[in-house]
DNA sequence: CGCCTATTTGATCTGATTCAAACAATGTGG
DNA sequence: CCACATTGTTTGAATCAGATCAAATAGGCG
């Protein structure tokens, strides 16, 4: 079944093809594996990372502070994705990766990554469409904060979760894991945590969703994705999971 | 001189090293030049586009409407830059590209680009990590319409644009070409054009800025920057162009 | 049980929006 | 070269979405 499958696997193939050659390498690539607890930091901001996180199990997310103190979350990461992907690319860190709850993490050498790459060159296109991915998941982000209201860019939120954790099999019956705190839903939103709260009530109050004991379940997906203007074209999910 | 270089050549300058080989390269690549007036959509949220623009001379932006008919701008782009370099790998536009002032756009087909990025493996490093920086400078973004007030945000955006610009050549005696509507830059940062007016006025006031007939000057760039809270390190210009 | 963290509620405050109008600059056609 | 239209900037007043502050409540867990 789908769940038991690489999670990275999993996840570059919901936004492209992969040959068994392609696949078997991936599975492969030298990683080590550790467990790490809860509000870790990965990466951390001005660190000249040499090797890259995949993330296995749990959730993550990037983030900075500005010099008042307030944190932005940038992403939220989950099973299968490479967060700092990008350090393959740039030097220094100009944010910080830390873990929002328990998690499996696999270190994987920049050696080996950039070994793959050579050997596999339609993988460089796919590692780079993700990281591609992720920006345009900041645009949908940014216009978010920057123009559209607090239930909107709440709802907005839930659809981007639901459809990122179906796409590497970890929804069931409408529901996902969602193990953030209502706090750090803020920082990604640009909100405070008791806006947050009441915004929250709004869409309970409406039979769109239910969030409770760290999972999320969406009661009305046409209006849930109604209220949050949500449109998947900028997951770029182009090959869509079958339903199961 | 500085300014008459290719700008794609300057830009990638900014941002890596070429070889002799790798310029020429980009020097030969096969474009169509044409003048576009201001205000002229180069490529539109749907679109699945076969070329790739790169600007050579004018400022453009990338930007996506909500619902509610609100725009978010995401990118003010400058020559040199290759706004969609996306399209290399993602088929469908999720967000729109306009000219903001006359431009001299090259258009260039993905056949050819994905030939020089064949022929030349590095170059891929170079463009991928050039994706990469947009994305980071999509972060700041985020975390000033997210967690900054208008003033920082304003001054952060100048003090971002004056190090871009002279990446390319563009700036002399502390003044840039800003050929922007204030309410561009409100849609850039998630204000209204009313208090991007006021907030203007602040900085003028504290003698910071100047800002008129399409030319920014900074007069006191530590101030600027202490006020924007500005640390350029989220550029990645690991290579800075020496003091003319 | 008691501690710690997260959620919830209430009251108040404020940065920024909105609306409306005046003003300035730029360009256009006659 | 002026009259006029258009677009952008500036000012003022009223309003509001969301922040902040403070305290109560509810969970989770050793």
């Amino acid at each position: 079944m789908a769940s038991s499958a690489h999670p990275l696997v999993l996840k570059l193939e919901s936004i492209t093809d992969l040959t068994p050659e392609e696949t078997q390498a991936l599975l492969d690539l030298p990683m080590r594996v550790q467990d790490v607890r809860e509000d870790q930091d990965l990466v951390r901001e001005g660190d000249r990372p040499s090797q890259c996180c995949l993330l296995l199990e749990g959730f993550a997310a990037r983030y900075k502070f500005t010099n008042t103190g307030k944190r932005q979350i940038f992403a939220f990461h989950t099973p299968g994705d490479m967060p700092d992907a990008l350090s393959l690319q740039l030097k220094t860190m100009d944010h910080s990766l830390a873990t929002l709850t328990p998690c499996k993490v696999g270190f994987i050498q920049h050696g080996h990554l950039r070994e793959l790459l050579r050997q596999h060159p339609r993988l460089t296109d796919v590692f780079w469409r993700d990281t591609l991915i992720d920006a345009a998941i900041f645009r949908e982000w940014m216009l978010g904060i920057g123009r559209r209201d607090a239930k909107t860019r709440v709802a907005h939120l839930f659809c981007e979760m639901v459809c990122r954790l179906r796409a590497v099999g970890l929804e069931k019956n409408n529901t996902v894991p969602l193990p953030l705190t209502q706090a750090e839903v803020g920082d990604a939103l640009g909100l405070s945590n008791v806006h947050v709260n009441r915004t929250l009530q709004e869409l309970r109050a409406e039979n769109l969703v239910e969030w409770e004991n760290k999972a999320l379940t969406v009661l009305d997906w046409r209006g849930l994705a109604q209220v949050g203007e949500f449109d998947e074209t900028y997951l770029h999910q182009d090959r869509k999971h079958l339903a199961a």
